[in-house]
DNA sequence: GTCAATAAGATTGTTGACAATCATACAATA
DNA sequence: TATTGTATGATTGTCAACAATCTTATTGAC
């Protein structure tokens, strides 16, 4: 049988879903819950593959099951869970063959923002946050213990660049298929040779976004995110052997 | 058992919901829902901005408001409606800028498309349909009277692409994006000098599937669509004036 | 006349209960 | 033993009512 150990369900009392942060936008009741349990999902502590129960998740967070339901559409959404009719919601478990192609996706996506980005008549006001970014990018690939604060910073970057592009369309799509490759990712990341060479990606955009070249930017934008594809690839065909 | 066929309340005439069809996917009935809620926002029966009031629906389908409000997040993911919280759901209604952001996504996500139908080892099984479709193309582009065929037949044509393709994921995102243009895409064919190059970018295509090469492909696409694109938006520039 | 506050109605958000379907274990049969 | 059928519990789908919020119309003050 089965049993799968369920992390921590008896005292795992769910944050209070608490309300009004002043500036901030408010979230609705299944936007938090989607929130909360998207996090679990791309922090890892659901694995791919696990069912994922309304009434469980409503009593965790003292709800009844509407607005789970709703949370559970808007993380399918997202991609991070998989709606089955009458079976129910369960972590999204990608394929290595659907892993790439999202990457494929990103290469195009990615290129498009990034020139965007270049192109745009405001871009200057992004260069102070991109430069000190890259930067810190460059400080930290001189130490191969900084793997994890590495990826951390590509993130935060990544981020921080889909916010600033016009397009809202474009900034959801990204959003989307950056946490369905959130784990993946890293994977594409961790050994200190492809760090290097991802430094050298990054500080050719800044370049590019410096001068205005949206040409450029956008093929610093394909090499950088083919070079994360295949070496995520590469990593998942490891793994798959073990 | 399942809901399935309703008849429509006596005043509004709604389709009944039926079921059955043998082979083809079974539709749940916030699908079957949104289908046809959705042809009527692509049919142009329901006016961009006009809000869609989740109670009007459900006494038209005779159920209740639960599946009709699970039908507009459906409509929603594929951008037909927009839905402002606690403010309902109304058609969505895009901005110039809006629609060129659109157009230009597809320019980028055609382009991986065609590279991948043309790369895809088991492309001749396309290709007579393909060139079937092109050379009615090139037939219809012909008349000038032939405007609403020609239209019809690079729908078509599009639709069973982006079918054909591989990922799951592109193809929904496609999906989409086709549907959010729809109507607009039909501007930029509207003139006659128009429809003979979109016919040259389709012949190109043609070519590239037949050798297998992704890059021209691909670059055949960008130019189609960049080209529909560029039209569309000039006639609603032409539109906004009067 | 314009604007702001307020009240009434309309609409969305949430809930708990019931119905339909699915998954599993078990029994019966070959 | 393997397979099929059946019963049972678990889970999702749908419904109708209630609560919270928004919209609109009206009133009153300036």
């Amino acid at each position: 049988m089965e049993h799968s150990v369920r992390p921590a369900p008896a005292t795992t009392a769910a944050a209070p879903l608490k309300q009004p942060v002043a500036g901030a936008p408010m979230l609705s009741l299944p936007e938090q819950i989607a929130l909360q349990v998207g996090s679990r999902v791309t922090g890892g502590s659901y694995a791919p593959g696990q069912r994922i129960m309304e009434q469980a998740i409503a009593a965790e967070f003292s709800v009844s099951r509407g607005p789970v339901r709703e949370a559970l559409r808007l993380l399918e959404k997202d991609g991070l869970v998989t709606i089955l009719p009458r079976r129910g919601a369960q972590v999204t478990k990608l394929t290595i063959t659907e892993v790439r192609e999202i990457f494929d996706i990103r290469v195009a996506l990615n290129g498009l923002r990034d020139r965007s980005l270049a192109e745009d008549p405001e871009r200057l006001k992004l260069l102070p946050m991109l430069e000190a970014e890259v930067a810190e990018l460059a400080r930290l690939a001189r130490d191969a213990r900084n793997s994890d604060a590495y990826v951390k910073c590509v993130f935060r970057l990544n981020r921080a660049l889909t916010a600033a592009v016009r397009s809202a369309r474009l900034r959801a799509i990204l959003d989307a298929l950056a946490g369905q490759t959130l784990r993946y990712s890293r994977l594409g990341l961790a050994s200190e040779a492809r760090r290097r060479q991802s430094v050298k990606h990054w500080q050719e955009l800044v370049k590019a976004v410096r001068e205005g070249d949206g040409d450029r930017a956008q093929h610093a934008a394909e090499l950088r995110v083919r070079a994360s594809r295949d070496e995520a690839i590469k990593k998942l065909r490891e793994l798959a052997e073990a």
